[in-house]
DNA sequence: CATACTATGTGTTCGTCGCCTACATCACTG
DNA sequence: CAGTGATGTAGGCGACGAACACATAGTATG
């Protein structure tokens, strides 16, 4: 009987799990091949069969932590017949959930550490989130809920609230109550601001 | 004649200085002090007499990093008797200023990884940073330009604007033209949110 | 001026890391 | 059913952070 066989079996599946294990409890910088070959129960090289270099892998970590920010951001906005101030409430409260569970991974996907191939897909999938924003900025405007303006600089003030609440919640300077409530009333002045 | 002399002369203050430049350019990750060692024309273990490990020099470079924010902040803000949209603007500019020339910087400043140790004085040079953000907008309050409520809650929106612009700033994923006339639209929205 | 003391270096070692090359085993396909 | 490519093992290289004992320089004290 074979305790364990000579091949894994998805030796790449289980090293994504368990690299992603790490980053969020541990970050980016902590995160080891070797250590992941032995928690896969593999030997130090066998990993680079399926990530060359350390960066392909935590490039492929943040392919995969933008696919599941995309799906969780288009859920929140499945409801495209609401009015824009709910449509930004759940857009904002969906980023700010996935940026809550997913700090490390978060901050490797807008990471300019990329390797040069898939820098430019991790490019077009920061350009395909703000794009599900600017439309619903857009949407807006139709509906003459948002005030007039070209949409690339309607949405930084949006972009930077959200971004900057992350930054803040992971900074700890801000208790999380103070967060949440700040959250709300960030969504407050952004409408203010975006009102015609 | 001595081409180099047993000590050094002020290691500690050339070794922040190397180090500030490399965590400029290749980022805290890729700082070693065996290379700042060698730089500095001494011995691998030489750096440890002033820095026991690796993390307690990042938090020396992050605190000097705090005392030179809050001199630009300061002197920003030396003119007291000004309305509080000129302060606001001079506030918001400066801090641009700091995150845009001190990325790497700043980033090691809200880092959640010091030693135990020193965290409790980067949590005090935070808390002195906002405070001053807070006296700016209680100033306001009194003179009639901003509503009332609680100033801990006001601060959060202003605070994750400034933080955030500067995630866009890094991140790549904004024009550097963007976000020159997304702060300047971002700041008419704190003004607006912070309207009576 | 001599003698201790302390600060600041050197030399060396240990364990871990990313990454490389050569070789072994497996699974599939023609 | 042979051969071939994918996927693993074995071992090694150089760099790293960190720890240790030891050497040297400057400074205070008798």
């Amino acid at each position: 009987m074979k305790i364990r066989p000579y091949h894994h079996g998805d030796l790449r599946a289980a090293l994504l799990t368990l690299a992603e294990g790490t980053l969020r409890d541990r970050g980016a910088a902590e995160l080891s091949l070797r250590e992941l070959a032995r928690e896969a129960g593999v030997s130090p090289a066998a990993p680079s069969r399926h990530f060359k270099t350390k960066q392909v892998l935590l490039d492929a970590l943040a392919m995969e932590g933008f696919d599941r920010l995309d799906a969780a951001m288009t859920a929140a906005l499945a409801d495209a017949g609401d009015t824009f101030d709910r449509r930004l409430d759940r857009l904002a409260r969906a980023y700010m959930t996935f940026s809550a569970g997913n700090a490390a991974l978060l901050e490797l996907m807008y990471a300019r550490k990329h390797d040069p191939d898939v820098a430019e897909d991790l490019a077009a999938a920061t350009r395909r989130l703000t794009g599900l924003v600017n439309r619903v900025i857009e949407d807006g405007q139709r509906r003459g809920e948002v005030r007039d303006g070209p949409v690339d600089l309607l949405v930084v003030p949006l972009a930077a609230a959200l971004q900057g609440l992350t930054a803040l919640l992971q900074s700890g300077g801000f208790s999380a109550g103070q967060i949440e409530q700040g959250l709300t009333e960030t969504i407050a002045f952004i409408k203010r601001g975006y009102a015609p």
